[in-house]
DNA sequence: TATGTTATATAACAAACGTTATATAACATA
DNA sequence: TATGTTATATAACGTTTGTTATATAACATA
């Protein structure tokens, strides 16, 4: 074997996801990683074999990142859950959520795709949505979605003043929520 | 004088604008633009100081499409004509939607302050918004813009299935409309 | 006609980029 | 100890970028 590893994959990839946090993922550059790094490119380009898989990478963490912000919020209800950890990755996160949810990359949208079916599961067990087709759910979830969509795109620009909590945020969203589920309850039993 | 002036300066923002339009506005450059006009970069730099300069002048004649198309829009309601407008944008360009809406600047932030006391004027005037007190109105109006910018978003990600007609979302977009000023009715009636 | 102005073309510069060739040195193994 | 492997550093290559120096040519005016 060769001399010791002193940049492991891993670390390359936090180097470049600072980086990526701070100036977006287009400026993420060889030379920044192995100056945030201390060492010269050589180290990338053993561990990666060019700077698009690097990206890759660096993509993957990201999500992983945002996950991981998801599996912090277990209040109860999933559909909250989401928003919070969404709003949380859109402030804390600013500008990788812009990067992310602003170009169309498959990712998002294969993790979109594959969240759906389980999120109609989990409202059709909500006491408070009981009653509703599988259509009517698929409306109210697809208004939700917009709505977060909206309030982490304000969120991440910057839209709102300083001292705004992610609770006060929290609260126009379960406002909406309760607009658009108050609503469609109202005009399902005007038809009863 | 010199001689006939074969390149103006709106030529040379036309032929930006198209760049930006494909490529996105990080993807602009001198020799692009030059290589678009059939000319070096020699009448650029005559007409704009450096590219700084000619992106700032790009970016004012975005936001000056943009409000074309809003100036389009006036089928009475100004909320909707207003949604109309930004997913048309969305849709139309949605490159430069996404450049304009996910980098902050301040032209947006400035246009929005400018714009939200004219809307709340014509909720004002709305016989469906009567009885509302200013503030409830301010709450409506918050609401209808994240909804509506999350549904630009999502239009201009093409996260919506290719038949899909604006009017289709304009029908999701009033019918969010509905059932915020319908829940808001509600919880002002349960209390008088 | 001669002169000054200026729109344009060409070509070069420096900087930054991704990538790679080369050298060095550390480690495992024979 | 000698050898092969490899992690790392250095430096260079080619490309692309913004910008600029220079030359040319067209036009207005004296």
């Amino acid at each position: 074997m060769g001399p010791k590893i002193k940049f492991a994959k891993d670390q390359i990839i936090d180097a470049a996801f600072e980086i990526a946090k701070i100036e977006g993922i287009d400026n993420i550059t060889m030379r920044k990683i192995a100056d945030k790094l201390g060492s010269s490119v050589a180290p990338i380009y053993v561990n990666f074999k060019n700077l698009d898989e690097l990206m890759e990478a660096v993509i993957v963490r990201i999500i992983s990142v945002s996950q991981q912000l998801l599996s912090e919020e277990s209040q109860g209800d999933p559909f909250l859950d989401m928003g919070r950890a969404s709003l949380r990755f859109a402030m804390e996160y600013s500008v990788l959520f812009r990067d992310l949810v602003l170009k169309d990359n498959h990712y998002m949208k294969d993790y979109d795709e594959k969240m759906l079916p389980e999120l109609i599961k989990e409202m059709q067990k909500d006491p408070e949505l009981e009653g509703f087709a599988v259509d009517e759910l698929k409306t109210i979830l697809l208004k939700m979605r917009v709505f977060q969509l909206g309030l982490s795109v304000m969120a991440a620009n910057g839209l709102f003043s300083k001292d705004c909590k992610i609770q006060d945020l929290m609260d126009i969203l379960s406002s909406a929520a309760n607009d658009v589920i108050l609503s469609a309850r109202l005009s399902k039993s005007k038809f009863k």
